[in-house]
DNA sequence: CCCAGGTCCATTGCGCGCAATGGAATCGTG
DNA sequence: CACGATTCCATTGCGCGCAATGGACCTGGG
């Protein structure tokens, strides 16, 4: 055979981290559903109660930097919360642009009945408190790679970039 | 203090793998979107042109069990591939229930654009291929024990469940 | 052949995610 | 104070993901 090597294909599904990741995602929210659905909430919502529950009293724009989400997702998110009797928007009064998001009584009081809901997720995966230590510790580096390529190029137009210091 | 021992709160957003693993997809798939914008690609789709390249001619349901996709998502992802060109469905003449999707040519020729895109999302990640091959393989393992679970839970109906066999 | 059950795809409704846009409030500079 | 720049949130539009439902088709038992 004159190819020297078949070189692994990159372009080969089961190759790729990115949708073994992809889909394990999916996977962990189809396993979050129904325990979640007895809260009343989806996998956002959740996260979103979650910081909550560490500190109350918080802007959206805090919120988004917590869970890397905009506005544009938070906002519809946080009505339903509020739809749902869970949280209070209220514009701050010393500056009108944040609103600040605080806990009702029983949003304080889901997270009891939200307690065992990682137990249980822990229990799907299949993996002992170690081990997901140290998968969780080489995902975020992943992440923090991909975070810092995502912030060293904001200028990324549609099209016809216009070439500046060359 | 009375308390014994503070155990890590299981609550807290910093100490879940779930977190970690639901961002990163979503900074990866920030990090895609550039690159699949000069395809015409969103991610999912990309995904399931590459199982086209690997495999030509797949029914919907063969799509869907390789992305782990119901028809749902697939159907109107296929329309839009279809409306730009790259695939035809076409019902299979043989069992009429089954739609078969087969790459044009303009579908074909995408492929050499696309082989760039693995190599820039690789680098971007900060991982060698090393790295990624053992990340790949862990958290496959998790999806694996999702993927058991709930394949093993079926009947998990919304409310009051009728017990049918005791 | 007939019909009950199952398979496969399409549709609907809802909740994200995110880019893009816009408006209101605040800040910085003079 | 004036005013341009910036910050923060809301809105719109689009593409997933998925549960639920339905319709067309196939299959197997009688």
């Amino acid at each position: 055979m004159p190819q020297p090597k078949k070189r692994v294909d990159a372009l080969h599904l089961d190759e790729q981290l990115c949708f073994t990741l992809y889909s394990t995602v999916h996977l962990l929210n189809r396993t979050y559903r129904p325990l979640l659905e007895e809260l009343g909430l989806t996998y956002p919502q959740y996260l979103a109660m979650m910081v909550l529950w560490e500190e109350d009293d918080v802007t959206v724009k805090a919120l988004g930097e917590r869970l890397l989400l905009d506005s544009g997702t938070l906002t519809p998110l946080l009505k339903r919360l509020e739809a749902a009797g869970l949280v209070k928007r209220e514009r701050d009064m010393l500056d009108e642009r944040q609103v600040r998001i605080r806990l009702t009584t029983p949003g304080r009081a889901l997270r009891s009945k939200a307690e065992c809901v990682p137990v249980s997720i822990l229990e799907a995966s299949g993996l002992d408190v170690e081990e997901l230590r140290d998968l969780k510790a080489r995902v975020l580096a992943v992440r923090e790679a991909l975070s810092a390529r995502l912030e060293e190029e904001p200028p990324p137009p549609t099209a016809s970039r216009r070439r500046k210091t060359g």
